[in-house]
DNA sequence: GATGAATGAGGCTTCATTCAT
DNA sequence: AATGAATGAAGCCTCATTCAT
C-alpha cells in the first residue's frame, strides 16, 4: 500500500504520479518497467518515490486495484439499464461494454491487458490484495441465467465463466492487435461482428 | 539462428547448453531471462555465449523452433491412429495429449506456456522465424470436420480455432496452476472432466 | 549536455570531474579514451558518472565548448592591446599567442589538438554544438586586411583562413613533439623562427 | 612483419586479406579496427590471422608500406613526362595527381588519410618501418627549383616542405568531405580551382 | 517531508589471444 | 599449416535503494 505520506499530496501531484505509472506500465511488462522510467516521467525526485511506496510492486498493486475499481464502476452503470434482458443480451451487450472501456480509458486498459499476462505469482499477488472483479462477474451472469432457466443446468457455472472470460481476453487482444492500424470504426464492427459468432456458437452450447 | 560453431558442439554440451537455457525460460519471461543465468547453468564462459549465439533473443528463437517441433511430431503421432475419428473424439483426444506432451516435457512445455504470455512484439518474431503451429491445427480439424458435414457451416473457421486455441491455454493454465500442489492423477482427471464439460458445451454449440 | 545533477555538484567535484577528463582525452584519441579511466582518476563510482553524463560523447563535447571558449577569452584578451597593428604583426602575434595557451594550459591544448584528428563525424557534431572559433578568427583578420589595403584582394578569404589555420596547427604539431625532449627555451625560438619563416612566405604571397 | 608464411600464401588469398584489411582500415582508425572485423570479411580462420601477423600493427604497418609504395610509383609514372618544367607547373601537376590517385585507388587512399590522423606515437612506428615518402618528395622538387633558381634562396627547405604538404592535406580533407554529396565532375574542378588559388599565393611567396 | 546525490551490484557485449586437433 | 573453440578481461550501461541535507 501506498504510504499516508502519498495520499496527503495534493491532488494534482497524485495525479501526476498515477499517470506516469499508468504510461510506464502501459508500455512495458512489470519486468521491463522502471522506478527511474516513472520519477522521470512524474518530475519529482527519486527519494520521492521510496517516500511514497515502498517499491515497484507497491505501487503496481495500488495501481491495478483502482483500475479494477474504476472498470467495475463503468461496467455496472452500463449495465444497470438492462435489468430484464436475457442472459444472452447481457452477454453480448458486456463484450460490447468491456471494448468501450477500452476506447474510453486505453491507458488503463493497456495496463490491465499487461497484467493479464505477467507472472502467476505476481497476478497472485494483486487477487490477493483483493482483486477478484472479471470472473465473478460473469458467475454472476451465469447464475442469473440458470434461475431463469436459459442456460442448461448441466454447464458448469466455474468452468464457462473461464471460458466466457477467455473468449473476451481473445476478442479483444484481436482488437487491439488490429488498433492503429486499421480504420477504428471498422475494426470495433469487426470486433462485434467477431463476438457476434462466438457468441451465436456459446449460446447453442448452453442454452436449455 | 545459432552460429555454425554451436552446431560444431559436441552433442553433449550442445544439450547441456540447451537444457540450461529451457530451464532458464521455463523460470523467467523473456524479459526476466539473463544471459548470466544460462551460462552459469551449462557452465560455459560468458565469451563461449556470443560465440554461439548473437544475443539471447537468438537463443530464444532457435529454442521455440526446436519445441514447437518436436511438440508437432509428438501430437502427430499420437494423432495418426485416429483417422477415422469423429471430429469431437478428435477435439478430445487433441487436449488429453496437449496435457500428455507437459507430463512429457514439462521444461518444454513450460517455455512454450511462457512464450504465450510474451510482448506482441516478441511473438511476431518468432512466428516471422517459421512458427504458425497450433491455430493451423485447429483449423485443420474444422475443416475436416465441415467436410464431414459434422460442424455447422455457418461458423467461422478462423474465430473457432482462435476459441479452441484459447479453450486449451485456459485449462491448460488450470492444470499447471494446481500441478506440485495436488496429486498428479487427480490433477489429470480433474483436467480432463473440464475438457468433457468444455466440449459438451462447445459440441453442442457447433454441432450440425 | 551533463546533467543538473553534474552542475549541482561541489565546485571541487566538478574541477575534479573535469581535471580527469581532460587528463583522458590528452592521453587518448575518443575511440581510445573509457570512462573507466576517468572515473578511476576522479574517484567517482561508475553510476555517478552516468548520472552526471549520458555518455563518454556528452562528455566530450561539453569539455570542448569549455576549452573552446577558454581559448578564445584568452585570444581576445592578448590581442585586445594591438588594435592598430598592421595584418602580418597581428598573424605572427596569433600564431605566438596560440603556443602561449599551450604552454599556459597544456592540458586543454592537447585535447583541443587531439580534437582536430578525429572523425568527421565526430568533429561534426562538435561543431554542431556551438563551436566555429578557429578559422573565424583568421577570416576576421583577413577581411581586415582587405579593408585596410594590405592584403592583395585577389586573394580568397575562406581559402586562405584554412591555409592559416593548417599553417599554425602543422607548426604546433613540430612545437609539440619536439616539447618534452628539447630544452623548452629553444624549442619555443625555434617555433617563432618558424613562424617567421613560414610569415615570410605567406606574407609576400597575399600583400598588396 | 607478416609471416613466411602469410607470403607463402597464394596470391588469391593474400589479395582477399589485404583488401579486408583495407576495408576496416578505410572504415575505422586504428584504434577502432578489429581482427574480428578483418578475418570475417576475408573469410579467414581466427587462428591463420596470428599465424599470418603478430598482431593488428603489424598487418597495419605492412599495408602502409604498400600504400607508400603503390602511391610513389603511381606519381613517378604521372611525373616523368614532365622533367622541364618548372617548379610551379610541377607542384601544380603534383596536387593534381594526388587527387587522382584517390580517384583511381579510393580505399588505398582512405587508409593512407586516415593514417594522418594517427597518433604520434604510431605514425612514428611507421615511419621507422620505412616510410619518408611524401615530404621527401615535396622537398626533392624544391630543391630543383632552388637550382633552377625559381625559388628565392631564403626559404627553409625543410618547412616549405612540410607547408606544401599540408596544404594538400587540407584541400584534400575538403575534396573528400564534399565527396558523395555532389558530382564528381564540379567535385574536382572545385578541389583544382582552390588548388590554383593556394599556389597563386605560394608562388608569390616563394618565388625568386 | 522533500530532495537529489551516492553507490556498487549486475547484466550486456566485444575483443585479443591461445591452444588443442 | 589450418582451423576454430575456449577464455576471461575489460568496457559499457542501468538500476534499485539509501542517506545526508
Amino acid at each position: 500500500m501506498p504510504s499516508s505520506t502519498f495520499f496527503n499530496l495534493e491532488e494534482e501531484k497524485q495525479q501526476r504520479i498515477t499517470a506516469a505509472a499508468l504510461e510506464e506500465f502501459a508500455a512495458n511488462s512489470f519486468a521491463e518497467a522502471s522506478v527511474a522510467g516513472i520519477i522521470e516521467k512524474a518530475a519529482i525526485p527519486r527519494g520521492s518515490f521510496y517516500q511514497y511506496f515502498a517499491d515497484l510492486e507497491d505501487l503496481y498493486i495500488y495501481l491495478l486495484k483502482e483500475i479494477t475499481a474504476r472498470k467495475i464502476n463503468f461496467i455496472k452503470t452500463r449495465l444497470s439499464k438492462m435489468e430484464d434482458a436475457d442472459t444472452f443480451t447481457l452477454l453480448r451487450q458486456l463484450y460490447k461494454i468491456a471494448v468501450e472501456f477500452v476506447e474510453h480509458n486505453p491507458r488503463l486498459a493497456a495496463v490491465g491487458n499487461n497484467f493479464l499476462k505477467e507472472d502467476r505469482e505476481l497476478q497472485h499477488k494483486v487477487y490477493q490484495a483483493g482483486d477478484r472483479q472479471a470472473v465473478d462477474f460473469y458467475k454472476m451472469i451465469i447464475n442469473r441465467g440458470l434461475e431463469r432457466e436459459e442456460i442448461d443446468s448441466q454447464v458448469e457455472v466455474e468452468l464457462l465463466a473461464g471460458m466466457l472470460k477467455n473468449i473476451n481476453i481473445y476478442l479483444m487482444e484481436q482488437y487491439l492487435t488490429a488498433n492503429g492500424r486499421e480504420k477504428p470504426l471498422e475494426n470495433m464492427e469487426s470486433y462485434l461482428a467477431k463476438v457476434d459468432q462466438a457468441l451465436y456458437i456459446i449460446e447453442k452450447g448452453i442454452k436449455k
